[in-house]
DNA sequence: CGCGGTGTTGAAAATTGTCAATAATTGTGG
DNA sequence: CCACAATTATTGACAATTTTCAACACCGCG
C-alpha cells in the first residue's frame, strides 16, 4: 500500500498524449507534471481502490491492466470496465467523495496518482486542462452508453465481437498489432462484463474459430477476418 | 425550434437546488443566472437534440420528461436514460463537440439552455460551480454503472423492480408521492431500457399484481408492498 | 508430476423472445 | 359527442437463445 514518489512523471512518459491535453505551454506542462508526483505499483490481483473508500485521487494507468467492478451483497459481480495504460480510473468517486466501485489489477501494474483537489485548482487556471478533464468524463459517459447498447440490444456473438474489436482498437492506438492480442482476463470476466456466462463466451469463441474469423489459443487471439468480425458486431452493415 | 429569452430563470425556479450548487453568494448566483438566459419548449414526441448535431449547450429540464437513446443503422433503438425535471442532458456531447445520442420529449416539456463555453468560463471563477459540474458528470457515470449491473446481472423481475424503485425515488425527491406514479413511457420503452421485450415487461407487471406488490392501471402504478419490491430488486437482502 | 485454476463441450432446463389474437385506451375527424 | 382508427397493453402457445449442470481437457506452477 506504500506510494513511491518520483521526480518526473510525464516528460518521459509516452502515454502523456492520452492523459494530458495537447498544446500545453512549457510552464503549464511543468505545473501539471508537478501535480503527478506520486506513483504506485499494484501487483496482479491487488485492489487499487474499493467501494466505500474515501476518494482523494484519480488514477492514471502508467502500465498494466485493470478491471473495475461492482459487488452486490449477495456476491454477484458486475464488471463495469477494463482499463489499460493511459486511461483514467476513479471518476465515479467525485460525486459522493467515496469510490463506488472496486479497481483490481489484472496484471502487475503501475498507476500515477492525480490528487483531485489539485486537479480542480489547476483546471481553474489552465482552460485546456479543464476542458480535458471534462472530455475524459464525457468520454466515459459515451463509453457506458455503448455498453448499454451492447447489453440491452445485442446477442452473445454480437457482444463478443464488439468487445474484441473495442479491445484491439484501443491496443492499436497504443502501437500494438491490430490483428493479435493476449487477453488479460478470464472467460468468466469477459462473460461477466458482457452479461453472459463463461460457457457462452467459450462457445462463441469456438463458433468464431469454426467460421474462420478467429484463431484462439487460450487467451491469445488472432483476428483472421476483421471484416467478418465487424459484420457480426454491427448488424446494420449486414443489411446492405 | 425557436428559443425564447426570459429575464430571470433560476431565482423563481424550485428546481435550482438540483441544477445549481448550494451556498452560492448573491453575486455568483446572479452570474450563473445570467448564463441561463434561454429556455425552449419541446412538445411531446419532439427531438431536443440528436446524434451528430453540434454540441453547444447542456440542457436542464425545467418541466417535463425525456428519454435519451442511441439508434443503430439497422433501426435498433437503445434507450440510455429517462430524465425528469432538474436533471441535465447533453453531457455526452462534450467529448467530440457533437451529441452522440438523441433526446426526445415524452411529454410537453421545457428546458433551460446552459451554453457550455459559458459554463466552462464561469466554472473557472466559481469553484463550487466547477465542483458541481464535476459531480453531475460523476453522478451520470455512477448511474450508468448501476444500469450495467442491472442489464448484465439481473433478471427480468429484478430489473423492473429496480427501475420502478428508481423512478419513484426520483419523484419523491421532487415532492411527489412515494407510492403512486404515472409512467411517462410505454411498455416498449421500459423494455428497451431494461433490455427486455415489451411482452416480458407486461408479464412481469402482471406477476407483481398477482403477488399483490403493485396495482397497475395501464400507466398508473401504485406500489402496495414497497418492501417486497425492494426485496425483488435487491436479492442480497433476501439471502439473510 | 500432480494440483488448482481455467477452458471446452454436451445435454437438459430455464428464461426470455416471437408470433398472434384480443382488449383497452387515446386521438381524430365528421 | 360519437365513431373509427391507431396506438398501446395483455395474454397464450410455441420457439430460440442462453444458462445450468456435468464431465473432461489443458495449462502453468510449485
Amino acid at each position: 500500500m506504500k506510494t513511491e514518489t518520483f521526480k518526473v512523471a510525464c516528460s518521459n512518459c509516452n502515454l502523456r498524449e492520452l492523459c494530458l491535453p495537447i498544446g500545453l505551454s512549457e510552464k503549464d506542462f511543468q505545473r501539471v507534471e508537478q501535480l503527478v508526483s506520486q506513483r504506485r505499483k499494484v501487483v496482479r490481483g491487488q485492489t487499487l481502490f474499493r467501494n466505500g473508500e474515501k476518494f482523494e485521487s484519480l488514477y492514471a494507468i502508467r502500465s498494466g491492466f485493470f478491471k473495475t467492478n461492482l459487488m452486490t451483497e449477495d456476491g454477484r459481480e458486475q464488471i463495469t470496465g477494463f482499463q489499460m495504460a493511459g486511461e483514467i480510473m476513479g471518476l465515479d468517486g467525485i460525486v459522493n467523495d467515496h469510490f463506488t466501485c472496486n479497481a483490481i489489477a489484472l496484471e502487475n501494474s503501475e498507476v500515477c496518482l492525480l490528487p483531485y483537489r489539485s486537479i480542480e485548482e489547476l483546471a481553474r487556471e489552465i482552460p485546456s486542462l479543464q476542458h480535458h478533464v471534462h472530455k475524459i468524463m464525457s468520454r466515459e459517459i459515451v463509453r457506458e452508453n455503448g455498453v448499454m447498447l451492447l447489453l440491452g440490444s445485442m446477442q452473445a456473438n454480437e457482444r463478443l465481437a464488439a468487445f474484441l474489436l473495442n479491445l484491439i482498437g484501443r491496443l492499436k492506438v497504443r502501437g500494438y498489432s491490430q490483428s493479435e492480442m493476449v487477453l488479460r482476463m478470464t472467460r468468466e470476466e469477459i462473460g461477466n462484463y458482457l452479461g453472459l456466462k463463461l460457457e457462452t463466451v467459450s462457445r462463441t469463441f469456438s463458433k468464431f474459430v469454426e467460421d474462420g474469423i478467429l484463431e484462439v489459443q487460450q487467451r491469445a487471439i488472432k483476428i483472421i477476418k476483421p471484416d467478418a468480425l465487424t459484420l457480426v458486431a454491427n448488424p446494420e452493415i449486414c443489411a446492405i
